[in-house]
DNA sequence: GTCTATACGGTGATAGAC
DNA sequence: GTCTATCACCGTATAGAC
């Protein structure tokens, strides 16, 4: 059931768009491997999209959303908690589907990257950045983080490090090795 | 002066195609770009390196030899010191040529990468990995790292940390937040 | 060693029929 | 909304003259 508003198949090419970038990078995906992930031709994306820069902001931006409100949903976790679950969303999206973090992504092809998606990767780490010191900020009062740790600088270690993590592990095809260091980042964050 | 053995041609080639890799990685340079820069025709590209592939390969080597040269001209200095040394080549290679690690660029590229390329890729972070792991176990015979660290372990979170954050602080137009998180990461060994 | 010329597929994008 | 047809590139790569 369900109205559906904005139009089924545009949601369909951002899942597609979403996925393809998240393996391969802005440059590495094309309108027709949409339009045949899509099961129509690569023209009809214009209908919806009319740039690949408009196609890729939408993408990024409905990521970003999407993102803010899975990590909305932890609650009720202390604080280490709450970071071992952050990073099992970069943990099971490589597991499970082989991609990197689109954030991480569009941040290495930043340089060729259309203006209005650089935008939207500038934005997408600030929201990372200040909702894991949050995080680490509320563990320090409960006591479940190092009161000596400078959380807005271990908040950009974590999340940098869990990018690159990615990135190197998948490179090296050792994607548990992700796992590893999610663990040993919280470790370091422990009294 | 000097005979030249490898042909300077062929040295200006590989120069270019690593400067044009490491800013925009393996899909966003082309053998007109690298042709452009030196001042040749594409097609004489071909004629000392087959293939792109043949090409990113020969690139890729040179960097991770250039790089290990570099590692091994670190002595004297205690082990925060030699991480400091080690993380400032990332440092400078961000601040002055834009660029990032031509490893972590094909790591992010893995999946696009011919397999003579992709297996460059793990030579060169098996490498890195050893020796800051290495250098670490030298740091807590010394003391001036926790003893109580799991070298090999933090030496992935630390190579990791440095490759992430160099494409995130590049992506975000904050080239300096790769010190701080550099400088965080030395912090976090310390006893 | 480098050139010109060219082959040939992939790319984003548009026009216009349905 | 989607299609077919087409465009104007750009990409790697090759052949053959110089």
């Amino acid at each position: 059931m369900s109205v559906a508003n904005p139009s089924d198949k545009a949601v369909a090419i951002l899942n597609s768009a979403r996925a393809l970038m998240m393996d391969r990078g802005y440059n590495g995906f094309s309108f027709r491997d949409v339009a045949a992930e899509v099961g129509i031709k690569s023209a009809s994306i214009h209908y919806h999209y009319a740039t690949k820069a408009d196609l890729a902001e939408a993408t990024a931006k409905a990521y970003r959303e999407a993102f803010s409100d899975a990590m909305d949903g932890l609650v009720g976790l202390d604080a280490p908690a709450t970071l071992r679950a952050y990073g099992t969303f970069f943990v099971t999206t490589l597991r499970d589907q082989g991609g990197l973090c689109l954030g991480g992504v569009l941040a290495a092809d930043a340089i060729t990257l259309p203006d209005q998606v650089r935008a939207e990767v500038i934005s997408f780490f600030d929201t990372q950045h200040d909702w894991v010191a949050a995080v680490l900020r509320k563990g320090q009062a409960e006591g479940g983080i190092r009161a000596d740790l400078d959380v807005d600088t271990f908040a950009k270690v974590f999340v940098s490090g869990l990018e690159g993590a990615m990135m190197v592990s998948r490179g090296i095809r050792q994607p548990q090795n992700l796992e590893t260091v999610l663990e040993h980042l919280i470790l370091l964050a422990r009294p």
